[in-house]
RNA sequence: GGGAGCUUAGCUCAGUUGGUUCAGAGCAUCUGCCUUACAAGCAGAGGGUCGAUGGUUCGAACCCAUCAGUUCCCA
């Protein structure tokens, strides 16, 4: 077979995702295995694959893949999230540039239109993933609005109504004025802003000249005022005590009432109140039984209550005011001032708190079992950093608003009689029966009801998904459910930890009893190396399928693991991803090595190939081990690094130079044998990362029956009690580099033979692996020596003295240097223990482990100190 | 304003209940090599008083206190 030089990620990693796709592979059913479950973050059916995909799915594939290689039954359930506010806009937005309004359609028309876009656009990014190497369930693919989905949906809504925790309340609302919908608090981003503070004083009733000032940022709220507050403790404003104001302008007599509310120190110490627009002015006016004008429409223009600026939009209007106060003679100055303002998460304008009329879901009670799963560690977070913030939300949870002014997404089944009063159904003919019981009018039809226009929040349906997905609200009893729930991981970023997270633990523990995850994988925000988040305004994201075409699936993957350990955000380059790719090549040429020798079934194995492949077996064992434990601890680039660092140092560094034979020589049979099992099980544990490239050089190690695949066959187990072995061999590595350092420091070439003697120390030497040191060291002779070699290069390793006599090529001056730095160094380390080893409190109250390794450290010392200063007396008696 | 986290090599990060031979890795840097798998490579090297100060301890990167810087969350 021809083994091309070049490895070309591009054909092999379409070749073998067709392949798993036709031997369905990624498909899971229940039997009697365990199951290992996670189900995707349905990314939004409006967006394209970005970095952070790239991570999170990466992830998710190794977590995967492990987990099918460990003999669990694996199933990655795919999806998307119709999002509704950002979908909703884009279609608003499209259909804009179609000269068509929302307000000329019908809802049904709209969401045909909407309908029409998720449909275009709804399985671009599943399919990008399919690029990545994603291992998902495709037959298993759900979006948010489906017919499973949205049923389940709106039967949790009406149980949740039925059980008394969905209430419809007027409340302060976020309002956006552009999507013209309430958004949650978390969708609400605070910016700071350089603004102006307006000082406006108000005349008081009944007299000509007398003022209270008061200092506002927003002017434009003025019309809506119905009190003016100052703090009860201010003697400034004692003489005001049941007074009243003009609101200016408009002239209405508000009251001057006292609240504790009001900061002495700030601004004129006098507050106006305008409740229907400031969430803290709405609350000082329930309390004082203030009335409430709200002076704004909808869409953020002032209104008819307003009685000026009607129709004047709310920062235009702010400007306009400006002159009219004046005019009037109640503007006092304006001062610079710094303020955040809220800000729209989805639509970037300003939000403006709104009394609304909303669906709410009342927390308090069903977080609790939620809130105590994570407290416990029945549900684990990596890092676990996150629990405190998790925790923080937990106890300061605030209702749900879970109604949205759109028409793109579930639309809240509630249904309204002529008399405003309504019922909650699952469906408009369970309604209509129970609208006839309530209005007590059998002959109630469905076009007497009219149903609520708003539809849910999407989380609302996203916080079902680990159970929906399985159908699990719709059939709680059925067999894939009971199967696969609780999944076991999640992994997602830290943003959407209440968004998401907390919601599902919450749901789930309503819905099943049972937690929804047992542990969740935060990872970091994708940044540039200017710690820059990656997005497409500042156009500093590669094209993550660019990326792909550039250094394959495999190098992308390995780049973006390289430097994300958990919940850190990661700083990626593309150089990251070229090292992966030099990762693919390095393997690549490994495999090509092994492939290009001839094969001699004849031949007996040398004794250092068995040597090697014996302890390669045993580092091997020693590798899985600690990739286990870094995979238990999910340091997935941890257990990357290990997997990298072994095909790079061990395997083809150490093991492939010493089984290499000769130049043009063949190899014997056994040692090739060997070397691909050797091999084969390396590909296994690098498999998760690189799936594509260990598929490759799987097949082509040896012949693979048909419908074999690597993805199937069983992750290594490790064995347990090589240490000794390893340990051995790392001497004789040490032994082989010190030989090296030698000949390069002397400009010794490597096919120059050399002679070796070996003064053995305490711990004595180990001949066994002379085989290898002769090899790798090039030597013609090796020998066991008690005395002193005179007038030769030495080293040391542990306590044993390793000495190549070099004859002229020997500067004694510059030996006996660098010996007396050794020296000294070895007696400061002496001296230092001694200082341990010679304290009684140390001796006496430190663990008698601690206590024998400085006695060895002593003894170790003592022994290194008298063979340097034997070896410096040698030299100096070969210079006389 | 309230809370949480972080600060270890030029960069990004490990460092397990305080205790093995002067604190580790990857990348970057420097040096030498186109050695018959691989220059997308190999062999080496340098680089850190572990943010500061004080304390606990026989012993502190690790525990405690104070301070400084920094990030995030909430308001």
């Amino acid at each position: 077979m021809e083994i091309p030089s070049k490895y070309d990620p591009s054909e092999v990693e379409d070749k073998w995702y067709k392949y798993w796709m036709e031997q369905n592979f990624f498909h899971s059913e229940p039997d009697d295995r365990e199951p290992y479950t996670i189900v995707i973050p349905p990314p939004n059916v409006t967006g394209v694959l970005h970095m952070g995909h790239m991570l999170n799915n990466s992830i998710q594939d190794i977590l995967v893949r492990r987990a099918r290689m460990q003999g669990k039954n694996a199933c990655w359930v795919p999806g998307t999230d119709h999002a509704s506010i950002a979908t909703e806009a884009k279609v608003v937005d499209k259909l804009r540039k179609e000269g068509i309004s929302k307000d000329d359609l019908t809802r049904d028309e709209f969401l045909a239109h909407a309908w029409e876009w998720t449909h275009k656009h709804g399985g671009i990014i599943l399919e990008q993933l399919k690029k990545l190497g994603a291992s998902c369930d495709w037959e298993r693919t759900c979006f948010t609005m489906d017919p499973i989905r949205s049923e389940s949906v709106i039967k949790v809504f009406v149980d949740l109504y039925n059980k008394g925790l969905i209430y419809r309340g007027v409340r302060m609302v976020n309002w956006d004025p552009a999507a013209k919908t309430a958004v949650s608090d978390e969708e609400v981003n605070y910016k700071e802003e350089k603004s102006k503070l307006y000082y406006v004083r108000y005349i008081i009733e009944g007299t000509t000249d007398q003022y209270v000032t008061v200092a506002t940022t927003r002017p434009e709220t003025i019309l809506g005022d119905t009190a003016v507050c100052v703090n009860p403790h201010d003697e400034r404003f004692g003489h005001l005590t049941g007074k009243r104001v003009l609101v200016p302008l408009i002239n209405r007599s508000v009251p001057i009432i006292q609240d504790e509310y009001v900061d002495i120190e700030f601004g004129t110490g006098c507050l106006k109140i305008t409740p229907a627009h400031d969430i803290n002015d709405y609350e000082i006016g329930l309390r004082h039984h203030l009335e409430v004008i709200d002076t704004f429409n909808d869409d953020g223009t002032l209104s008819d209550k307003a009685q000026l600026l009607v129709g004047v939009d709310r920062f235009e209007a702010r400007k306009q005011i400006i002159p009219l106060l004046e005019a009037a003679g109640n503007l006092v100055k304006i001062e610079d001032y710094t303020n955040k303002v809220g800000y729209s998460e989805r639509t970037d304008v300003a939000i403006e708190p709104k009394l609304s009329a909303q669906w709410f879901l009342k927390m308090s009670d069903i977080t609790k079992p939620a809130a105590s799963a994570v407290e416990q560690e029945d549900i684990k977070f990596y890092p676990a950093k996150f629990k405190n913030l998790y925790r923080h939300w937990m106890e300061n949870i605030k209702d749900w608003c879970i109604s949205r002014q759109l028409w793109w997404g579930h639309r809240i089944p509630v249904y309204y009689l002529a008399d405003g009063s309504f019922v909650v159904a699952d469906s408009e003919e369970k309604a209509v029966e129970m609208a006839r019981i309530t209005s007590g009018d059998s002959k109630l039809t469905s076009s007497d009801l009219r149903q609520d226009e708003d539809v849910l929040d999407t989380w609302a349906s996203s916080w079902l998904w680990p159970i929906a997905v399985f159908d699990g609200i719709n059939h709680p009893e059925n067999k894939e459910i009971n199967y696969y729930y609780p999944t076991n991981d999640l992994v997602t970023a830290p943003e959407i930890i209440f968004f998401w997270v907390a919601r599902m633990v919450i749901a789930g523990y309503e819905y099943r009893g049972n937690l929804p995850f047992k542990n969740v994988y935060f990872t970091g925000i994708v940044r540039d190396k200017l710690r820059r988040k990656m997005s497409k305004s500042l156009g500093n994201s590669p094209d993550p399928l660019d990326l792909i075409a550039k250094y394959g699936a495999d190098g992308v993957r390995v780049g973006m693991l390289f430097c994300s350990p958990a919940g850190n955000d990661i700083l990626f380059d593309e150089s990251l991803s070229e090292q992966g790719r030099n990762f693919s090549s390095k393997i690549w040429n490994s495999f090509r090595l092994i492939k290009g020798w001839e094969v001699d079934y004849s031949i007996d194995q040398p004794e250092h190939s068995r040597l090697a492949i014996e302890w390669f077996r045993a580092k091997l064992s020693e590798v899985t081990l600690t990739m286990d434990d870094h995979f238990d601890k999910y340091r997935l680039n941890d257990a990357l690094m290990t997997i990298y660092n072994t095909i790079r140092d061990e395997f083809s560094g150490w093991l492939l130079e010493i089984i290499k034979p000769a130049y043009q020589a063949p190899i014997d049979g056994t040692t090739i044998d060997q070397i691909s099992e050797l091999f084969d099980e390396v590909l296994r544990l690098l498999h998760p990362f690189m799936p594509f490239i260990s598929e490759e050089i799987w097949h082509l190690l040896k012949e693979r029956n048909p419908g074999d695949s690597i993805m199937i066959s069983q992750w290594p187990k490790p064995i347990s009690g090589q240490e000794e072995i390893c340990e051995k061999f790392e001497v004789i590595k040490e032994v082989i580099t010190g030989i090296r350092s030698i000949r390069k420091a002397k400009e010794i070439a490597n096919k120059e033979q050399l002679q070796l003697f070996i003064a053995p120390g305490e711990k004595g030497y180990i001949p066994e692996y002379n085989s290898i040191v002769f090899k790798m060291a090039n030597l013609s002779q090796l020998q066991i020596t008690t005395e002193e070699v005179a007038g030769a290069m030495s080293f040391r390793v542990n306590t044993t003295a390793y000495y190549l006599p070099l004859g002229d090529v020997v500067n004694l001056q510059e030996e006996i240097l660098k010996i007396e730095e050794e020296l000294k160094y070895t007696l400061g380390f002496l001296e230092a223990v001694m200082k341990k080893t010679g304290n009684e409190r140390f001796m006496s109250s430190a663990p008698a482990q601690v206590v024998d390794l400085e006695r060895k450290k002593q003894t170790d010392a003592q022994e290194k100190i008298k063979m340097l200063e034997e070896r410096i007396l040698s030299f100096k008696s070969s210079m006389d």
